[in-house]
DNA sequence: TCTATATGCATGCATCTGCATTTACATGGA
DNA sequence: TCCATGTAAATGCAGATGCATGCATATAGA
């Protein structure tokens, strides 16, 4: 985890402060938000899915556990669990790995593709009532180009 | 929780759409390294620190337990318990409430400064390596106003 | 004053997460 | 072929979180 202390130790700016304290809160409030509206609606959380629309995605071919991993951005072990679930509730299968002994080979169902379809309408209610509706189109723009340039693997660097 | 469903499902654009993946994403990503680094170095979460904080700014006149989860947009029996850990830790102290016997008044100690003080130059160091060295000063500023107009308090409309 | 309801905070329980480790297989030498 | 090392994924355990609820007190109205 080294983070290269060649000395001094990298304060950052108010302005980046204050931003920063920014981030973590309008992030927490708009997802806390959007994750009570799915589960008041009686819908699975947003990680779930999140990751039925990358399986989806990409069809009956399948993901792999690590390649889903990296596309969602989560640890290891967080995703190997929601697999779990998402296998139990009968929304993705895992199929032994033909090029690969160790690995496996995640495809969503046909009732996984369903309980996706079924979540879009509330999942985009909420994202436009706690998100949406607070930007205009361009200002959306601006928000997506800065926070692209905030996103690494984690453990990277 | 009711959304006001009048009829449409209110989609979001898709460029609102792209904006809120990375929201989350670059969000996971740079307090994950955050978090990490903290850890890493021994200290207590980030959390704590933001808390002390709080508490450290108001002083010996100390806060409500509900003022804190409104600045820090907790849910109340998270920071009950964050609390809690603060208090086992020896960083807080709960006071009965001479104005309203429900509820209590918490004030940092002593030795919740030293920490506070303490776990600074860690996070400092962090924040500038997971988001302050990607963005100028411009940038920042930019998002922390585009970032602004997304905080609103949990469960408010 | 008495009663209904709201507020401040805590907590039992189930679930989820973080971390370290394990298991299984892969791959590149010696 | 055998071993060392690397990578894919799962898992035991501890700690954190979400939810519902409990308890004590406050407050407003009959």
């Amino acid at each position: 985890m080294e983070m290269l202390d060649k000395g001094m130790p990298a304060t950052p700016s108010e302005t980046v402060q204050r931003a920063w304290a920014r981030l973590i809160k309008a992030q927490r409030s708009a997802l806390g938000r959007v994750e009570r509206a799915l589960k008041s609606a009686g819908l699975p959380p947003l990680a779930w899915y999140d990751a039925l629309l990358e399986l989806e995605r990409v069809g009956a071919r399948g993901l792999r556990p690590f390649e889903l991993e990296r596309a969602m951005l989560l640890e290891q072990y967080n995703l190997s669990r929601l697999l779990d679930r998402l296998e139990k509730a009968g929304y993705v299968e895992r199929r032994a790995c033909a090029d690969d002994g160790r690995g496996n080979v995640v495809v969503i169902t046909a009732s996984g593709k369903a309980m996706r379809r079924r979540m879009w309408p509330a999942y985009a209610a909420a994202i436009e009532d706690a998100f949406g509706r607070h930007l205009s189109e361009q200002q959306a723009k601006n928000l997506d180009a800065l926070l692209g340039a905030l996103i690494a693997r984690p453990h990277s660097t």
